[in-house]
DNA sequence: CGCCGACTTGACACCAATCAAGATAAGTGG
DNA sequence: CCACTTATCTTGATTGGTGTCAAGTCGGCG
């Protein structure tokens, strides 16, 4: 460990942003925006690549359960992930914990709800983070009004994540439930190695559960289960082996909700 | 019944759109995202909403369950309710069916997913749109950027809504979503007379089940108990007497699933 | 009055939450 | 390197909530 578990440079950061923010694809209209994976990097001009290397700063997390903010702070800063994971959580009334979404290299998050943040931002892994003052980024906006499409496309795009997530809190079993979750990270090249089938993954049980909005040993049983069926094989803590892709694909768009026992 | 169901008005609704769109607030830094209850014409400028009612459509809707658009389908119109209630849903493989939302007067909706529609629309009760061309509002954003921040805004309010939709169905009881649901449309003074208490709704026990991620019969149930505990009592179909709000609240934010049964 | 749909209530089976305990992995200090 | 502690994960037993099937009730409309 070291003495401090949060590094913050506030260098520009020319060369290695130039490196990130790859210049491909040009900003596309916004009724059609696209579904994830979708990088920042595709989404903005040079120009803008520009702009915002020169306001932002590179946090550099190097462990994990580290809060980035809380719900109901004051929101001064954007954030967009350039490597690691970042759980998007809210607290009910009660306490009990609701992970709203993993957000991983390219996602945007910390958009405030009337000036403060709505949810919780913690990372998952150790991860490099980058941080806009919204101050700044609106100045940056009034120059470059076409990153406001960006955002757009970004809000737009979390927007489609949470309705898949209600479709599978909604009415979907235990099991199928792990299903989904594994088929949403088996589209990330960057967690799902096609060659051996194995996904790795930095997130527990607690968060899986508190994700998939089912209880740690539910989820625990789920994988056995899976296990059983020759879907796919835990191997380390974190690794998993995918062995029958679309028996989870069948998994998961199985019958109703009594049937899918089978 | 009249003989269509559906009448198109295409005259440029000069009078009533400037009714309509009154200029009251101007839009706010976008980093303010209010939360709902927001209405449309709160959002744009005297020009915005010229520029608007320019290209819009009025459509009547004068029947319940009358499909607007289906997922899927492409996308070439934005939607914005003057009147009724509209559910947003989409079919799982397996054929069942979610609603994600329902949308009220002041509500925008259609915002398609790389070209198509990612969700149903359908009338919940008789109710008047307003209908505009994707191609021709991409002509007014670029004459007026500004409208895109009230997209953005737009956008940014069906994300948290969403949101708390996976609250709702992460981790609450049937009995505290029913009470969730109710709460939700006590704020609008539209269905809630606060004079009289009673709340009254055009959605039937199909569409209240398939929000809240139950059956239909566990929705009457449910209610059932409310009406035990005297939290609420069902007058005619429709029609909810609240008889003790705090009473809701508190059974919402109450403890974990297994006591939630008190 | 009688049909039909929407809604309600009852009975039963099963999935999943909870409590509890054991197993495995990881971190810690000697 | 090994013993110890701790955290994380897993498995078992039990109980209750909720989905499903089925029947009954209510209200609207011809």
């Amino acid at each position: 460990m070291r003495n401090s578990n949060l590094t913050e440079s506030n260098r520009t950061r020319s060369s290695k942003a130039a490196k990130t923010f790859a210049p491909e694809i040009r900003a596309r209209p916004f009724d059609r925006v696209s579904d994830r994976p979708s990088r920042l990097a595709n989404l903005l001009s040079p120009r803008e690549q520009q702009e915002l290397s020169s306001i932002g700063t590179v946090l550099e997390y190097d462990r994990s359960g580290v809060t980035i903010f809380s719900e109901g702070e004051d929101a001064h800063f954007a954030y967009a992930i350039d490597e690691g994971v970042v759980r998007i959580s809210r607290h009910a009334a009660n306490g009990q914990r609701q992970i709203l979404a993993f957000m991983v290299p390219g996602d945007l998050f910390g958009i405030p709800d009337e000036g403060t943040y709505a949810n919780s931002a913690e990372t998952v892994c150790p991860s490099r983070i980058y941080r806009f003052p919204w101050q700044r980024l609106r100045e940056v906006i009034a120059k470059e009004p076409e990153l406001l499409l960006t955002l757009l496309m970004k809000v737009a795009c979390d927007l489609r994540q949470a309705q898949r997530q209600i479709m599978i809190l909604g009415h979907q079993t235990t099991y199928q439930r792990l299903a989904s979750f594994l088929l949403e990270f088996v589209r990330y090249p960057e967690f799902y190695d096609e060659k051996t089938s194995c996904l790795t993954l930095p997130i527990n049980r607690f968060d899986l559960a508190d994700y998939l909005g089912i209880a740690r040993e539910t989820a625990a049983r789920a994988f056995a289960r899976l296990e059983q069926h020759g879907l796919a094989r835990r191997l380390n803590s974190g690794s998993i082996e995918i062995l029958d892709i679309e028996g989870l694909q069948k998994l998961q768009s199985g019958r109703l909700k009594r049937s899918a026992a089978s």
